[in-house]
DNA sequence: GATTTATGTCAACAGTCCTGACATATTTTG
DNA sequence: CAAAATATGTCAGGACTGTTGACATAAATC
């Protein structure tokens, strides 16, 4: 299965879809793809989270916490897409674990700005080089030349609304 | 990762860009592809899901009922990678609904292979037909060229087990 | 005949998501 | 300034999906 040196072949090597008439059956296809791929992708995770009794909520409020800034709760709602009362706990219990840490906000006082801790960071830190290094191996595996290929197909497969968000997230770091 | 606050002052050598630096921030980037497109794609079924009061896990067991063949329960446990006692609560929901339905083994008497009924399938179909649009779409904007990067990087995020079970499931078609 | 296998089921618990309602503090607006 | 809007927190209660462990039945296998 691992194989491939990175300059072995040509993008369009053993794949090439017939034009319109193959999209579907490449589709079909992908529709697997997606659902073992995803599930691979955060099981890496889910055997750290396990260990600290947290699940993928904590690590979705951990990552979006962890990776901006000024985040606060009505940011993460929008971003996380789920209620308030869901996020609620989830945050509850990542503050209580003294994970994250609320601050009253500067300008808008109503706010609470959301920060990670330096314990809290540690743990990020541990999930994201986990699935980065599942997907670093990939990328090798599938050679780098084969990157920008999933990288606008993933894009595209986003919608609207998120793929201008993810772009407004890129753009800030 | 973001931020070392301890050492402002380190050598630059641990700064300097490494070889693979690149690949990290490309995985780092798709952590978040990873994310966001795959909670768009499974949100074109959940609407539909909805409709009908079911859940991503029926779907699911829909799905794996509907695209093999002499499909066992045993078979589902294993390609689900649940408990018994979760695919039976969902199993028993579809087959009182007239979804799904039970036949024994014809060799093994013990087995019951699963099918889909009539209504079964056009749920099945109306659900694939949805995420099949999407990606056909997404095919289509990111440049069908594109489409074998994403196609030999998703199959490489998998592991061993799943890339193996997916070339199987694969052939048999 | 004893054991293993495939399946079904029961009890009980956990995590995550939802809706709707209500409370508080703070900012914005008329 | 008083009223309305906003950001957040919290409570009650319900739904789905996942888990473990135990036990039961029928059929296949040794």
């Amino acid at each position: 299965m691992s194989d491939n040196p990175p300059d072995a072949d040509a993008p369009t090597a053993s794949y090439s879809p017939r034009r319109g008439a193959s999209l579907d059956s490449a589709a079909n296809e992908a529709i697997e793809l997606m659902f073992f791929a995803y599930r691979d992708f955060t099981d890496v995770a889910d055997r750290i989270l396990e260990q600290h009794d947290l699940g993928r909520a904590h690590h979705r409020a951990l990552y979006f916490v962890g990776t901006g800034q000024d985040v606060t709760v009505g940011h993460l709602l929008d971003t996380l897409n789920i209620t308030k009362q869901s996020l609620a706990r989830v945050l509850r219990r990542l503050i209580d674990l003294g994970l994250v840490v609320q601050e009253v906000g500067a300008v808008d006082r109503r706010q609470r700005l959301l920060q990670l801790s330096g314990e809290g960071d540690a743990l990020l830190q541990e999930l994201i080089e986990a699935q980065r290094r599942l997907l670093r191996e990939a990328f090798t595996e599938a050679g780098t030349e084969r990157l920008e290929g999933f990288r606008r197909v993933m894009l595209a497969i986003m919608n609207e609304e998120d793929s201008a968000r993810f772009n407004r997230r890129k753009r800030l770091r």
